[in-house]
RNA sequence: GGCUCCGUCGCCAAGUGGUAAGGCAGAGGUCUGCAAAAUCUCCAUCACCAGUUCGAAUCUGGUCGGAGCCUCCA
């Protein structure tokens, strides 16, 4: 089945066919550098990072362009409250959002330009549209004239009129059509400004995306991701200047992702709720954080709330104590164990298990549906486990189905960017998380264990759930096996 | 007001014409000294109304409820 996406232009779900066959570019909005990144952020780069995996899982040769806005309005401001030029303001807060994602475990774009490094391409531009009269100076800024392109306003699917009913001209900026938007701002006393053929100013937001991304994919290329709420204006825009200038189609498929809320709210600084990711990576595992974006399809809305987070940690904690229960009953196995056939009764798991990397690529294909490839991949963890439970013991056939299974779901798993740690040591650390707010320290708990094991042999239960309680009163959870008792925080 | 979009089990969440995935929580069984984990079984007719259709959660019209965008914004 070939991958379709869902193409904002068009409102549908398309065939997804590349300008060229077996290449992909593709251009994702990158962040304004003036503050740490929130979790919204987050989302945004998640998603795409997984559009990007998955597409080279899919052998597509990938040229994924994630820019920074480096200079604009805000950054100045910011850097004017603090004291610092915003190049100094700019470079902080990349080198924050470099580290951000990191620790999100996203995978680096092919290329992360920054609009200052593209000031000749962006003036370029904005010289090409003045000649094509797409534009016009105006007292040292140039405007674009949007009623001089005819399809303005095609992706965001809004009525000229209506637009005019509310807008209007801000103090100082002398456009013909209260729609148009700036390419160019002339410079204000202590702002940075580069020399332009209309004097010393700097670009505004949209034209930079429109040059960096025909510097690095050309004038025309196959995807282009942001939030939502880019599609108007900042998309609208780039389209009419990229369109305008090449005369040719600017993007063939438009992909926006949903947005985060909050306990139900918009996240908003004002009401409270605003999470940076270095907030939340405090208390939650960033593949939670993944694991929890992934879970519902990248056009929805999804709920940030602790509830959620912490099913999220559930669910991804199945997954690791699958794979540490096949790591441990693989190294046990007997590797001269006889070939031979698979019982009745494990036809079905072994059939769900084979079938995971495929059941996996079409829940993909289908606009990304990574909500869909994990139920997908819970089935495996299903199957695995039900193997292991109910095989008296692993033949050679039955340890090649696991191996090839295990390695299919760490394969899948690594498209999403899952299942990255060692299965024992990620469910360490997370049998270890809020043990400092237990007040006991893992040798206490060693030490009850001890005492405990001690109890049992003696048949003592009374003391044996006497210290089991104790400890569950403290968070603590005991759990016995075959090689003795191990614990986990609850 | 305009434009997008949503309303599916207690909660989260897929499915967009062929008779409801998955996770969490819950109930019961197996395992266990007892538990936990694992496993097995059970647990929804899709906000409401009216249409189209052999057949609709899925299409059309309407009603109610909710969100986002229309200014910088992932």
């Amino acid at each position: 089945m070939p991958l379709r996406v869902y193409n904002t232009q068009s409102g549908k779900k398309e065939e997804f066919q590349p300008l060229v066959p077996g290449k992909v570019g593709m251009y994702v909005c990158g962040v304004t550098v003036y503050d740490y990144c929130h979790i919204g952020h987050a989302r945004a780069n998640i998603v795409f990072d997984i559009v990007y995996r998955y597409l080279q899982y899919s052998n597509y040769d990938v040229t994924y362009v994630r820019n920074y806005t480096d200079v604009d309005d805000k950054i100045i401001a910011r850097a004017n409250e603090r004291g610092i030029s915003s190049q100094e303001l700019a470079e902080e807060f990349i080198q924050a959002f470099d580290e951000d994602m990191a620790a999100l475990g996203l995978r680096k774009p092919t290329h992360e330009p920054k609009a200052t490094a593209y000031m000749e391409q962006i003036i370029a531009l904005v010289e090409q549209l003045i000649d094509k009269d797409m534009a016009y100076e105006s007292a040292g800024d140039v405007y674009y004239s949007v009623d001089k392109f005819p399809s303005y306003l095609k992706l965001s699917k809004r009525n000229m009129e209506e637009m005019l009913a509310g807008a209007r001209i801000a103090p100082g900026e002398l456009k013909r059509n209260p729609m148009d938007f700036a390419l160019w701002k002339s410079a204000k006393p202590g702002e940075p400004s580069w020399e332009s053929p209309w004097g010393a100013g700097r670009p505004g937001w949209h034209i930079e995306c429109s040059a960096m991304s025909s510097a690095l994919l050309g004038t025309s290329f196959d995807i282009h991701g942001g939030g939502r709420d880019l599609i108007f204006p900042h998309h609208e825009n780039e389209i009419a200047q990229s369109e305008a200038a090449s005369g040719k189609p600017f993007v063939k498929y438009w992909l926006h992702n949903g947005f985060v809320n909050v306990d139900q709210e918009k996240m908003s600084k004002s009401l409270g709720n605003f999470f940076t990711i270095r907030d939340i990576l405090k208390s939650y595992d960033p593949e939670v954080v993944r694991f929890f974006n992934l879970t519902a399809h990248y056009r929805s809305p999804i709920d940030f709330s602790d509830q959620n987070l912490e099913e999220a940690r559930i669910g991804l904690s199945r997954f690791y104590e699958a794979l540490a229960q096949l790591d441990k009953a693989l190294a046990k196995a007997d590797t001269n164990a006889e070939s031979g056939a698979v019982a009745a009764a494990l036809a079905e798991p072994v059939e769900r298990l084979v079938q995971l990397e495929e059941r996996f690529r079409s829940a993909m294909d289908d606009d990304f549906n990574t909500a869909l490839a994990i139920a997908n991949m819970f089935d495996a963890v299903r199957a695995i486990n039900r193997i292991l439970a109910e095989a008296s013991h692993l033949n050679g056939q039955l340890q090649a189905i696991l191996a090839k299974g295990r390695d299919d779901l760490l394969k899948v798993g690594d498209v999403l960017g899952l299942f990255g740690s060692n299965p024992a040591a990620w469910l360490a650390r997370s049998a270890q998380e809020g043990l400092s707010e237990s007040g006991l320290s893992a040798a206490d708990i060693d030490a009850l264990i001890v005492e405990r094991r001690q109890a049992r042999a003696n048949r003592d239960f009374a003391r044996a759930d006497q210290i089991r309680d104790e400890l569950a009163a403290k968070g603590v959870l005991l759990l016995d096996g075959p090689e003795g008792t191990n614990w986990k925080m609850k």
